[in-house]
DNA sequence: AGAATCATGTAAGGGGTTACATGATTCG
DNA sequence: CGAATCATGTAACCCCTTACATGATTCT
């Protein structure tokens, strides 16, 4: 009866990619999110949030807590990925968003730690990505197997959908071809 | 000092719509809601949080109750829309959506308003909502000068953003063509 | 006889935002 | 000398979801 939300439905998971390459404090995590350009443009995280997601990854075991004291300053909390975190990581970046509305946040999240790890793994997600899109497409094309009666509002809010989601395919497809060919 | 959100700023004022046309209540309301098919592909509210609405419409003064007894059930409080109200609705109803994330959403709930005032009520909005996506467009050329240094995360983000755009410009742009032609 | 409908909600809890706190240090 | 930086948060408030309440009536 546990009505807390998994960790891994949200874009928490996405701060355990800064913790991936060794132990990060959550100030600094914080500075890279606002003076990271990209960062910037995808992901406006509050401060008080952003120290609130980390406890909650910590309380799910995502990771652990070593204190380190400083002078005339509040200690650094720094944070390590336990093995679950990590598995948790791995998992979250391979796995495509569930949802055409994830891709603006989300999805670029998994991207921009998907190309620090290489052109392996972003070429594997945006594979898994075009995919889950046409699984999208699928279920469109169920609901609306006749087609082209354009007087309903059912018919023009199917249209707009199928046509956000061909726009994403497109990008997936030459955002593939880029990786590809470089 | 309030905190709390301006109406106008969420879906709320959609529920007007609803009133716009006369008494009735919440539970019709609901009743319309949840077995209008295409009301229901567009938005999907919880009971409990229409009645929230409902009441919040009424504390700012958008519309007027009365109650009205029953046998053996809770009296209906009979819904109307005050000048004020009508006058938000018939703002809503002119204003194109701010966000493109607002498309999916509260543009289509214009929209079914729109429709259901006639073929020039919903030209009007449709070609409010091009003008508003120009400016979108005009908004992301402005961060991006240079282009097609297809690289950076930046550019695949405003390239993906822009396809978007464009699908939603595309799909406008057509169902304004149905419209003029039917 | 049991389930769904009618018509109103309330209670509990999750999660987010905004604003502020602290107290030394470094920048302009 | 005032402002921003560093590094942690807390408090108050808002919104939304989930689950449940009520009590008669109508459908299967």
């Amino acid at each position: 009866m546990n009505k807390r939300l998994d960790s891994a439905v949200s874009t928490d998971l996405a701060l355990l990619g800064f913790i991936r390459g060794g132990p990060i404090h959550g100030y600094e995590i914080y500075h890279l999110l606002t003076n990271t350009p990209e960062l910037k443009m995808i992901w406006q995280i509050k401060q008080s949030r952003l120290y609130a997601r980390l406890d909650r990854l910590e309380s799910d075991g995502y990771l652990s807590v070593t204190l380190v004291p400083q002078e005339g300053r509040p200690p650094r909390k720094m944070l390590t990925l336990s093995p679950a975190g990590l598995e948790a990581y791995r998992a979250w970046l391979a796995t495509p968003v569930a949802q055409p509305r994830d891709m603006r946040l989300a999805f670029m999240l998994k991207l921009y730690f998907a190309r620090q790890d290489g052109p392996q793994t972003a070429r594997r997600l945006l594979e898994a990505q075009q995919t889950r899109c046409r699984t999208w497409l699928a279920r469109q094309a169920a609901v609306d197997p006749a087609g082209a009666s354009r007087q309903s509002l059912i018919d023009l809010v199917q249209t707009f959908r199928n046509g956000q989601i061909h726009a994403m395919m497109d990008w997936l497809d030459q955002t593939l071809d880029d990786i590809n060919e470089a």
